[in-house]
Parts: C-alpha cells; structure tokens; sequence
RNA sequence: GUCCCGUUCGUCUAGCCCGGCCUAGGACACCAGGUUUUCAUCCUGGUAACAGGGGUUCGAAUCCCCUACGGGAUACCA
C-alpha cells in the first residue's frame, strides 16, 4: 500500500458542472495536492442519450475557472487513458467476458416489465424492491434456449446472499450492510454499453485510483463496487461519500436557491478565489477562527477525513460578503483587470490602454465599494459623459438648502481658477500619476504636484466656504448631488479629481 | 415500505474520536455605537445553538440506547 496517490474527477457530461460538483472536484483535486499525489479527469459519457459535448466543454471550463487543474485527462492525455469511457469499450468487454468465466456476473434476459413486476412482488411482501435474481441461477441450457429466443441480455453481477460488509469511509465512518440489501445490478446493457457502477470500477483500477471522494448517493454504489473488486482480486479504493449541498430549506439546492452552472457566478462578478474558498468551506473548516485562506493554506491542511458528515445550505449572501473582501484585497493592477470585462460602456476601452493610470484611479475609488465586480458597470458610469442625471437622494439634497444653488455657482467659479487637471479624454497622466486615489489624510501630495490634488481642492473648498460663511458640511451634499447624481461614493474630492476641471465646472453650472 | 447516513446560534462551522480547560469559540447575517463630507471600508459591543428523552459517570455537546425530524438509496442515470 505504498502507491502513489491517485485521486479523480469523474463527471458525466448530462450538464453544465454545478455547485455540488464543483466542490467534489475541488476536495478531490485538494486531496490529491496535499497528499503529493496525481488527480485526473475522467468523463463518464456511458449514458449516450443525455451527454453532450457541450456540457463537456462547459464542466472543463468551469472547472478551469476555479482554478482546478488536472494531470490526467481527456484534453491533457496521460498513461492511463483514455479518458472518455465510451473509448474503452473493449477494455469493459474484456473484464465483463472475464466475470462471466469466473463465476461474478451472469446474464439476465428478464424484460423491464418482467424485473418491474419482481420488484412490485417483493414490496407487497415488505420487503426491499429490487429485481429478483429470476435468471440468477439459469442452466446454461436454459440461458441458450432464452438468447435464442430474446437475442442478448443484459449482464449482472452476482451479488453474495446474506453477508454482512463493511466499507470503511473516510468520511462516514465503518459503514456495514447485509448485501443481500443490495441488487443483483446490471454491469452491461443488452447494446453492450457497461453502466456506471461496472465502469467506474474498472477504470478506478486501472487507473490506479487510490481514494475517491464523491457525493453520498453513492454510498450504497460503494458496497457494490467494493464487492466487484474483491470479485476481482483487488482492493477498492478509499472511499469518502460527502454530504450533498443544500439550499436554504434543507431541501436539494432548486434553481432559484443558486444557479446551475458554476460559470454563472463569473457572469456574475465573482472571483473564482473567492468562489473556491466559499464552497471549501461547505463541509470542511480551516480552522475554528478563520474562513478566508489560500490554496496554499488550504492545502497544507486538508484532510478528507475532516470533511464534515452533515449535510450544508448554501448561503450567496456570505458568498458575496467573501468576494468582497476578496476584492478589497487584490492589489491595484490585479483589481482592474479582474473588473475590465465588467464595466461595460461605462469606461471606453481606449481608457484602459491609453489612461491606465485615470481608470486606476476610478476603480481604485471603488475597490472597497463593490462586491461584485459587476456593480462597477453602473457605478462608475457618472465619471465620464456630458453630464449626470440626479437621483432622487440628490435632488433632495439639492433642494435641502435655499442657496445651494448659489453655492454651486460659486464653487464652480474656483474651480475654473483652480490648478484641477483636465477632463478625460484629455491627457491625464501627470495629474494620475501623482496621485493616487483614494486619497487618504494620512498620506502626504507629492512634493512637486503638476496639478492640485484632493488635499488642496479640499483645502480651497473649505476656504470658500469659510469665506462665505457656509457650514462646510451643508455645502458637500448639494455639491456631490450635482457632480455625480447620487447621495453616495467616494470621498468628494476625489470625485472632483477624476472628474476633470471643464466636466466638473459644467456640471456644477448645470444645477445652478 | 425497506436499507443507509445525519442532527451545535437564522446560516457555515470549532469543540466530539482521546468525557472535566465549554459560563459552548469564530465567521456571515442582524441590532446598537464609533470613525468619516456621503456611501463603503474599518473598529467596538450585542442578540442567538449542543433536536427530545433515557442511561453510564463524581462529571456529557462529547460515550450508549430509544424517539422525533431531515437527507440519501431503492434504475438497463450517474
């Protein structure tokens, strides 16, 4: 038992990956890093009707976007492949011809109505439906006469009457049944296709899968396929069956609870750090007094026996509260690129590549008012354009004092005299380089400012206001309303700065 | 119905394996303050839980049993 680790993903692609299977991926890929072993993608694509490439593509995608990356697998290749079931075909026949001799599997001719009719008997009489081992114990003759008559079969194991297993998982505990709980279940379809259960234990073998985590309902699959390996001579991996994620009634996550594929949350505006470090956390604890981690950290504690035996609830909310301070975090050049695919039409592309530092300064001013990335679209949007349009929040506070319209008019008088850069598309970067925003008090101007900055723009405000004995925080609300049309955002000056001297003037003159 | 798993604040959880350190800790949310020109951030404080019942023990959230409730399985789906 000294094999190198070998964990796997092995989603079937019937749709898009959602958030349950996002997190098996992810314990699974996690296990696998931490225990320095292999961890590889297997597509189980057995069920022909329901999988499509495209659900493939979008599970890969997904996965990709957590930052989840495979050594093995369809795309990458590896020694074990390959990596679609449906192209191993002959390695299943090969092993299912290999039961039959030994005795582990049989073939069944039973009818679906013929095994739905056995199932119906047995719960008449209390007992567990399931298909009655009618064909279990055919003579080969017997079995002749019906594949002549009704063409191929499909092939069941045969399952150990009446013994009691125990399958020892990581996650639950020593789990023990009587197998005779358990069905005589179908390996090959009568089209030759093998079922879950028969593949995913051949190819766990032959893969050299060591530890396999995955969703509770396959518990009872675990004794089934624990017992196949033993059939086989070999020893079943190390199972953890997890607890599934729930949405907020305790009930199966419903679409209105969260959505379906995991890539929605990027449409959304989440970090896929955040998002990783959210669903880690939805059945597994870093420590008792810290929720925010990174891989590294996560790695250098997970253990697959502690992930948590109940079932969880996902909460967006607390998924949003962590994206936010996932944001707040990402340093200045990482934030603005982490938001540029979001903003929309609310900055030009051209900003981006010719006035990196102005567009660092806006989205800098709303690093720690965001959550998402997708609310800078509508929140940056008053920096730019003729002009702004007033909340209702604004026109109250423009309406609050008698003579704020005087005072606006005032104020635009200093600014026109004031050293304010220049309105954007005009070139900015002298005044952006020199000061970044958000302003903060306790960080000194430059020594040699080209322009003033939100420290002298405040100062000279407080100067007019002082001399026309305004309260200075009468002024500021009316002023804010009339420069960017709503009741919140960053620090005034700030808004002043970005806004340039001729878009700021114009404005304030619009409202007087 | 039958089999299996689970149950700590509204939510995610720490503690449980190896009983006393638990007057049960942290985080989200919520409430109240503070900082601030607004909003946000940030800081301080607060509300709030061992499903119920029996044991075992000097002592139980921690061990055992029962009940209730929740979830899963019961497919030629995975």
């Amino acid at each position: 038992m000294t094999s190198r680790p070998r964990l796997r993903f092995a989603p079937s692609p019937t749709g898009p990956l959602h958030l349950g299977g996002a997190r098996t991926a992810l314990y699974n890929w996690a296990a696998a890093r931490a225990l320095g072993g292999d961890f590889l993608l297997r597509i189980e694509d057995t069920d022909r009707a329901r999988s499509t490439d495209e659900s493939l593509r979008i599970i890969l995608e997904g996965l990709r976007w957590l930052g989840i990356h495979w050594d093995e697998g369809p795309d990458v290749g590896g020694d074990r492949g390959p990596y679609l079931q449906t192209e191993r075909l002959d390695i299943y026949a090969r092993y299912a011809e290999r039961l039959i001799a030994e005795g582990f599997a049989y073939e069944c001719f039973a009818t679906p109505e013929e095994v739905d009719e056995g199932r119906q008997r047995l719960q008449a009489e209390g007992k567990r439906p399931m298909y009655d081992r009618r064909h279990r114990d055919l003579s080969d003759d017997e079995r002749a006469a019906l594949r002549a008559e009704r063409g191929p079969g499909s092939l069941r194991f045969r399952m150990p009457l009446d013994q009691e297993w125990t399958l020892p998982d990581l996650c639950k505990g020593d789990v023990r049944v009587n197998l005779a709980e358990l069905d005589d279940w179908v390996m090959v379809r009568p089209d030759g296709m093998p079922t879950y259960n028969f593949a995913c234990v051949v190819d766990d073998l032959e893969m050299g899968i060591t530890h396999v985590v995955r969703g509770e309902e396959h518990l009872m699959n675990g004794f089934k396929q624990a017992v196949m390996f033993d059939a086989l001579g070999a020893t079943a991996p190390l199972y953890a069956h997890i607890p599934l994620i729930l949405g907020k009634g305790g009930k199966k996550l419903s679409k209105r609870e969260a959505d379906v594929n995991i890539l929605d949350y990027r449409a959304k505006g989440y970090l896929p750090d955040a998002v990783f470090n959210y669903i880690t956390l939805l059945g597994w604890s870093y420590s008792g007094d810290q929720d925010v981690f990174t891989r590294d950290e996560m790695l250098a504690k997970f253990r697959i026996d502690d992930i948590g035996k109940s079932g969880s609830k996902f909460d967006e909310e607390k998924l949003r509260w962590m994206n936010g301070d996932y944001v707040r975090r990402l340093d200045r050049a990482a934030f603005v690129d982490a938001g540029r695919p979001y903003v929309g039409d609310a900055l030009p592309a051209a900003a981006f590549d010719e006035q990196p530092g102005f567009v660092a300064n806006v989205f800098a001013c709303y690093q720690e008012r965001v959550e998402l990335l997708s609310e800078l679209a509508e929140r940056v949007g008053w920096v730019l354009g003729e002009g702004v349009e007033l909340d209702e929040a604004a026109q109250k506070n423009l309406a609050k004092h008698e003579d704020a319209k005087a005072w606006l008019a005032g104020y635009a008088d200093v600014l026109e005299a004031s050293g304010l850069p220049a309105s954007y598309p005009a070139d900015r970067a002298a005044a952006d380089a020199a000061f970044a925003l958000p302003s903060a008090a306790d960080r000194p101007g430059p020594d040699a400012p080209p322009c003033d900055g939100p420290a002298q723009l405040e100062a000279s405000a407080r100067a007019f206001c002082d001399e026309r004995g305004i309260k200075f925080g009468h002024f500021v609300h009316p002023v804010r309303a009339a420069l960017t049309g709503t009741n919140k955002g960053p620090g005034l000056f700030d808004c002043v700065f970005l806004l340039g001297k001729e878009r700021a003037v114009a404005r304030l003159r619009a409202q007087a």
